[in-house]
RNA sequence: GGCUGGGUAGCUCAGGUGGUCAGAGCACACGACUCAUAAUCGUGGGGUCGCGGGUUCGAGUCCCGCCCCAGCUACCA
């Protein structure tokens, strides 16, 4: 029996989106996240990607005068895949919607459901915009004015609707609500935090209609295997990456190891898809639903939400431009709770920055380093008999790294990174009380020196290794400047559950001045 | 309209089941220290806990009403 694989997944995003930081501050919690379960051990993996098909992607590839291939490859290319680089992620496997195993998994999918008699054939009505050849949700759709009077629009791209009805298929959504409410019931922690729950529960309570699951008017997306004159409907499609990405249909040996997933991290918007929908599939297909669903809140830009049609997205770059990848990292996982909308503002973060990163954390390496290569000229030294204040910081590191763990467990990386900082000023606090300058004009106090360094480098080593998850380079610096590497093995591969465990610096290291972890920026004219 | 959240110090936020719950961080002021990235450590000022009622010996914490903010109210993704 192999072991368990945790697996976590972030939404595919739609290829046409611009990426923003909405995309990214997804991606870095689910990255924090697997990566912290990867240094726990434990097998992980951690699947991110795009949603290539539909209408909107054909149209604009038609307006640039490309494929609808060679535009979604130019874009995976140009914006997807930089993003991913450009925040750190540690992916291990991107799921594109266009690829062959998603389009054989997708089909393998539905044509279960089909045998299954899980899908009928029916008719579905909506208003319909000719101009964009789509129909349009209810609530984009207006009374016209001025020479649309007495017609409805499109609030999308004021163009003019039609009721129109078509021929498609059908997914009988409506007979799995109390299955639906069932497992919502017995599995509290399905749907997380608890607002969204609430909302969902609600939302099937209300009733659940039928799903139409096909497009006949156009053809970018997957055929159904029984019927190709039909493309599946690309939201519901998408949805199929999370099993096909497993190995759904083409794999059986690896689906079976992955599959259910641990996690789907979504935003708030799509939680309905993700809680409602997607178990309702499975169910269908005779598959185990994933164990957890979070949905994080709004990022509030001058408390609004981020949006292109507000023109506040931000792009990833125009943060890690100027403070790092590292730093990007730390403030969408320190500054938000994960699961709340949250407020964040330029100001916010280049305060963080320099109050948390370069005063709190980057000082503390520098500090230490310094003086163990100024009493010790580098080389760590033993520690004797640990004092009462030792003991403290032994303490403190055990409790910390406890609490951090378990609120990874909770999926509040805000507060494992909270719990941790406490170990950094515990030790800037133990520091300034032992005064370790004044004790080292003391020569017959050269062991307790070196306790007390020892004690300070072997709190940056536990540093190190729990924020790495968080903050991967700034960390592999500390690493490499605490010359832990020949001893310890590579930072990635610490143990979380062993990091506590003190003395595993090796005395004699050599220990180097720390480059500045987080050099102070001056903001007047980033 | 209905539903789900939220409205707590200048800012960002913690505060299950009512009784040190009036807090943290940042910012600000003053002091200490000098190993360090003009960093660190200590002290302090500052809030009618959205508004109005009510229950209770006692309410940010429960009930009623009201006012704001955000989201959802299904097939754009």
């Amino acid at each position: 029996m192999p072991e368990p694989t945790f697996y976590a997944t972030t939404p595919i995003y739609y290829v046409n989106d611009a990426p923003h930081i909405g995309h990214g501050y997804t991606t870095t919690i689910a990255d924090v996240i697997t990566r912290w379960h990867r240094q726990r051990g434990e097998r992980v993996h951690f699947l991110t990607g795009v949603d290539e098909h539909g209408q909107k992607v054909l149209r604009k590839a038609q307006a640039n005068d490309a494929s609808p291939q060679d535009w979604v490859d130019r874009l995976v290319e140009s914006e997807w895949l930089p993003m991913l680089r450009t925040i750190d992620a540690a992916n291990d496997d991107f799921i594109r919607t266009t690829e062959e195993r998603h389009e054989k998994g997708a089909q393998a999918f539905w044509q279960e459901l089909y045998d299954r008699g899980e899908v009928y054939k029916g008719e579905f009505s909506g208003w319909y915009s000719v101009g964009s050849e789509e129909f349009v949700a209810d609530e984009y759709v207006a009374d016209g004015e001025g020479e649309d009077a007495g017609h409805k629009v499109s609030t999308l791209d004021g163009s003019r609707l039609e009721y129109l009805t078509e021929e498609n298929y059908f997914f009988p959504l409506s007979k799995y609500a109390d299955r639906l409410l069932e497992l919502y019931e017995q599995r509290p922690d399905f749907i997380q935090p608890e607002s969204a729950r609430n909302e969902v529960v609600a939302f099937v309570r209300s009733g659940l209609k039928d799903l139409s699951i096909s497009r006949s008017t156009f053809d970018w997306g997957i055929p159904l295997p029984w019927d190709e004159s039909h493309v599946m409907y690309v939201w519901i499609e998408a949805l199929l990456n999370y099993v096909t990405a497993a190995g759904y249909g083409v794999d059986d040996e690896r689906f079976g190891e992955l599959w259910p997933a641990n996690v789907h991290f979504v935003g708030k918007d799509i939680v309905r898809f993700h809680a409602v929908i997607w178990p309702a599939l499975l169910m269908a297909a005779g598959l185990p639903v994933p164990h957890r669903v979070f949905a994080h809140g709004w990022l509030l830009v001058g408390g609004q939400k981020m949006s292109k049609s507000k023109a506040n997205g931000i792009h990833p770059t125009e943060i890690v431009d100027t403070f790092g990848s590292d730093a990007y990292r730390y403030y969408f996982t320190r500054a938000l709770t994960f699961g709340s909308d949250g407020s964040i503002s330029w100001e916010d973060i280049g305060a963080r920055y320099h109050a948390e990163l370069a005063n709190g954390f980057g000082n503390l390496a520098s500090r230490v380093a310094a003086m163990i290569g100024k009493y010790f000229d580098g080389a760590l030294p033993a520690a004797g008999e640990l004092s009462p204040a030792e003991r403290g910081i032994v303490d403190t590191v055990a409790a910390a790294v406890a609490e951090a763990d378990e609120a990874i467990e909770r999926i509040a990386p805000q507060d494992a990174v909270a719990a941790i900082w406490r170990i950094v000023d515990a030790l800037n606090l133990y520091i300034t009380e032992t005064q370790p300058w004044a004790v080292a004009k003391d020569e017959s106090q050269r062991e307790r020196l070196g306790t007390i360094l020892n004690t300070a480098a072997e709190g940056l080593r536990v540093l190190a290794v729990t924020l790495h998850p968080v903050m991967p380079k700034a960390t592999a610096s500390l690493w490499e400047s605490l010359g832990a590497e020949p001893d310890l093995g590579p930072l990635a591969a610490q143990r979380i559950d062993q990091v506590a465990t003190w003395g595993r610096l090796r005395p004699g290291s050599t220990i180097t001045k720390v480059p500045s972890l987080f050099p102070r920026i001056d903001l007047a004219q980033a």
